[in-house]
DNA sequence: CTGTAACCGAAGTGGAGACTCCGATTGTAG
DNA sequence: CTACAATCGGAGTCTCCACTTCGGTTACAG
């Protein structure tokens, strides 16, 4: 019985916990691809079964990279977490701070109206009380673009981080329910940002 | 075998087919008291068995009264959405046009926030193509409410209904996924209706 | 090339929940 | 009061899904 030692957690960032054998590394990367398309599509509801089909590997195969639908749900999370905190980082680092939270706003909106993942992740971090770090992170990344737009006046000095959260939940929220076309969007996001403004630069 | 006839379907609205049993009646009253305050609280996921137990009744009578668990899901919404509909009619029929609407919109919101149902129906009541009346109902008293704001100078004239239903549904399930504190709710209320209202009167 | 340990995957397990069946119960007509 | 048919209710069925098991397969060291 030469095995009696296991990897306690296949780990949830990304990197394997040491020297994967080659197809094993292989099928784990193809199995994150599929949970990302599955889950983006239909939602965490939607079963292990076909993530695995749509990954081309049995359904053991998942369950041994993932021990529990929860982890792997968390290693996607992670990794879009983390995709939309550079995202936003790079706006906010980026020209102009006016237009750059509106842009981050709008592309948000439209990443959402397509990913479930996209908003289920953004739902946890309107939660003022964050467990994981990388949603910690996109918070804070918000908060400083947020920040930046109030400096530039573009964005009404008494407007708060948590209600800007929670708009921006809203809206995505809104998105998946109706079918969008885009101009509807586009008229949305408008009452929204004129809200945002400060009175005088309205309209 | 005196039983061949059965009544196809024991209707969605509220009243029995024709003369129920008073013990019949009476847990048909209990069932959908139980299921709307089941649903409010969990969602359209919450079990038909948690609905029987709170209702004092056997699983098999709530599928007597209601052949699916949709069925129940649907009488429901019906009530809802009617008691929704008599209230924004009643906001539009009576006093100032101005605050009527944004009074049932702030009073839709906190609504929301404890009531799943509220929300799953609003969702419903945001696509155009509408299947069920009492939800259509709602739509077109909606739409005399924002109407009558816009005459009245309440709200800009170039803005229309679906991006309100939009926003309704947006801030509505924003509501269920962050405990808001009344403070914030009210803020990002006010950011909404700066959104909507004039340029010249916001502020 | 060969042994072996790690890996694969599909059948199997257990539980949850929607829905059904049928003997026990009860309202009600006569 | 009696009979009977409608109603009740909960044990049982069926399906779905997360998760496990284990014999077959494969990468890699020697």
């Amino acid at each position: 019985m030469p095995k009696d030692q296991r990897v306690p957690e296949p780990d949830i960032s990304g990197a394997p916990a040491r020297t994967l054998r080659a197809d094993a590394r292989r099928n784990r990367t193809r199995i994150l691809e599929a949970a990302e398309a599955v889950f983006a599509a239909k939602g965490p509801s939607a079963s292990t079964e076909e993530i695995a089909q749509k990954a081309g590997v049995g359904i053991g195969t998942v369950f041994r990279h993932f021990p529990t639908k929860e982890s792997l749900l968390k290693a996607i999370m992670h990794a879009v977490a983390v995709r939309l905190t550079e995202e936003t980082r790079a706006l906010a680092a980026e020209g102009d701070p006016a237009t750059a939270f509106f842009a981050f706003f709008t592309r948000t909106v439209e990443q959402a109206a397509e990913k479930k993942t996209v908003v289920d992740l953004l739902a946890q971090a309107g939660i003022p009380v964050t467990v994981a770090k990388p949603v910690l992170a996109l918070r804070e990344a918000v908060e400083v673009l947020v920040g930046k737009a109030q400096q530039a006046g573009a964005v009404r000095p008494d407007v708060r981080v948590p209600e800007v959260m929670a708009l921006l939940i809203g809206v995505c929220q809104a998105s998946l329910h109706t079918r969008w076309e885009p101009d509807l969007r586009a008229r949305t996001l408008a009452i929204v940002f004129a809200g945002l403004r400060p009175a005088a630069t309205a309209g």
